[in-house]
DNA sequence: TTATGTATATCACTACACTGATACACGTAA
DNA sequence: TTACGTGTATCAGTGTAGTGATATACATAA
């Protein structure tokens, strides 16, 4: 039940600053139930390692997380869930997920796609990557 | 058929530098076919004003577009769409969804929703914000 | 023609944010 | 103790955004 680093999805290139990409996947992984308290996330140097970024980025993104009172961070040992967050009910997850949902669409409205064009897309990437 | 600045979406705390919004929607617009070769791009003032940022920032992504090739620059007049983009079929532009869509749905599954509850975010804002 | 007003874009400079390399301090386990 | 594992302080390089001043284009009126 613990998190993978290989559980993370980075992109250097996206534009968002790669420690808040790892703050917000942290946060929704714990809203999502997948991390309990006591629990350790992968170290500073295995997270950094395996998605091929700067140790000092990701202890960056656990500093925050600590400031926010998410994680303790444990001498020696690592950085230890501390935050129950009740694991939201599905109404506030699906809040959650809200914007991300809302830029996709508009893109594709941008793009001149219909609403059943841009379903298809969903459909599609639903279908080939089964949960 | 032309562009105005309240088509554009930009949000200056997303992480995604703003000059990058102003590019990546722009060429959607292009690909969408929303703009046509000789139409004028909104005047970096106007763009600036109506989206509270700076003129600097619009201006820098219009240079960005001009050394694309995508626009060109008319002095005391403004940026002219250059290039026809042959606004791409429905496959080129479903294609160029698919990444804000794949970012989307695995947020979804990080916060722990099934397919099913992704995709009721997905109608509700359909439904909710009609074409 | 010349002068003026108003629109346009842009340059120079400053401040701040993000990333990465290195070296370090501290704790754990054998 | 020794070896290894943790996180992190500091500094340099680079990118981004904003401020203020400036240059250009064009319409209009004297």
């Amino acid at each position: 039940m613990t998190i993978l680093p290989s559980q993370f999805e980075i992109h250097p290139s996206s534009g968002v600053p790669i420690y808040r990409q790892v703050i917000e996947q942290v946060r929704a992984f714990l809203l999502g139930g997948h991390l309990q308290v006591g629990e350790m996330l992968p170290s500073v140097r295995q997270m950094a390692s395996e998605l091929g970024v700067n140790p000092m980025t990701i202890s960056k993104a656990y500093a925050r997380l600590e400031v926010e009172g998410v994680v303790e961070r444990v001498r020696g040992k690592g950085m230890m869930i501390k935050l129950q967050t009740t694991s939201g009910n599905v109404k506030q997850r699906q809040s959650e997920l809200s914007s991300a949902v809302r830029s996709a669409i508009l893109r594709g409205r941008q793009l001149g796609l219909s609403d059943q064009q841009i379903l298809h897309v969903v459909n599609k990437f639903l279908k080939e990557n089964p949960q």
